[in-house]
DNA sequence: TGCGGCCAACTAACTAGTTAGTCAGTTAGG
DNA sequence: CCTAACTGACTAACTAGTTAGTTGGCCGCA
């Protein structure tokens, strides 16, 4: 058996994401974890403290990439938000982990890089509105946050009227593509 | 001291929809419910059944309450919007309860009370659309499904961009009514 | 009015299994 | 041979669910 800390420590956090996404903080069994893992229990507490610490990392490591990874293009929104919209179909974890994160641990406490990532998003939104290239009908900050929760009308994790139908998937992209495109587009009523 | 099943299963009910709205079902405990009802533990098991049981009875009496009493008006969508928003806002557990039944216990266990009320309400947005009253831009179900999506952007409870600022609830509910507006009015590009 | 007994409502204490976290010791590799 | 990586076995606390037994109120009856 070689040993590898860092490759354990990302096995772990791997079985982690798998886990906490489906379960949660207090659904998620530790020993599952170090199981899937392939790794002993004691090595989750020497390497990331304990389960709370463990799902921060986990957290971090999945919303914050996947906030950076999907920069903004304040001139084409609607491209944005298909991009997003794409990004949650196709790593449906970072919104699990995020929603868990969001209930079990308050609203109060987001990381630092995803605030920073958001008020940056807000500013490229501002720009555009105040260049005349999209409508400034709304706040940015109030743009953008359309523009996020359309884009979360795909998951099967919300508890929304879901999607129905072989290719309602599509139809609801086209739906939330077009949606914001009109609130973003410049003048109409 | 007085006996009173009912009052008793009122109370153990009122107790478990703080407890898993809260905490979810994974991190709901028994004890406390049966604590926080002044009544004995045993007496869940005897009116409920067990911990599962109690979830889906608090969920029905939240959540479909919630869904029937917030009467659709196809004619004025944006004051509809309105009228969710402002029923998340003055009771934020029946979206947390649905948000801990959709990650605790997948999607496809809707109850058939919530789908009847949302298959009605399809019908009434495409009887409006047919009578030419709002856009006939998306279909129906997507139309619906942006209506009630746009509505929950108020809930703290949802990881998006939050609303900041001391105002900045009245803020977002002027964003969504408007946004109603704008996606179910008639005509424009 | 008073009484006895019946039963639903309720309770305290228990069980069996689970769980996060610890620790003393072992092992591989440089 | 030294140290970081790793392990198995452990514990103390917790947890859902059960059970045998108790109690309060109500109803028929005198």
């Amino acid at each position: 058996m070689v040993r590898d800390a860092d490759d354990t420590r990302r096995r772990l956090l791997e079985a982690a994401a798998t886990e906490f996404a489906e379960r949660g903080i207090a659904g998620a069994r530790v020993d599952r974890i170090a199981a899937a893992a392939m790794a002993n229990k004691a090595l989750i507490y020497s390497y990331f403290g304990n389960k709370e610490d463990l799902f921060e990392a986990v957290f971090h490591a999945l919303v914050v990439d996947t906030v950076e990874d999907v920069p903004i293009d304040a001139d084409d929104l609607p491209g944005y938000a298909a991009r997003l919209f794409d990004r949650i179909q196709q790593q449906p974890y970072a919104l699990r982990l995020a929603l868990w994160h969001s209930l079990e641990r308050g609203s109060a406490t987001m990381p630092a890089a995803v605030v920073a990532a958001n008020e940056q998003k807000v500013a490229a939104v501002a720009a555009a509105q105040r260049a005349g290239r999209i409508s400034d009908r709304f706040p940015p900050g109030e743009l953008l946050a359309l523009v996020t929760g359309l884009s979360l009308l795909g998951s099967p994790n919300l508890a929304l009227t879901h999607t129905a139908g072989p290719d309602g998937l599509a139809v609801r992209r086209r739906t939330v593509v077009e949606s914001v495109r009109i609130l973003t587009a410049k003048d109409t009523t």
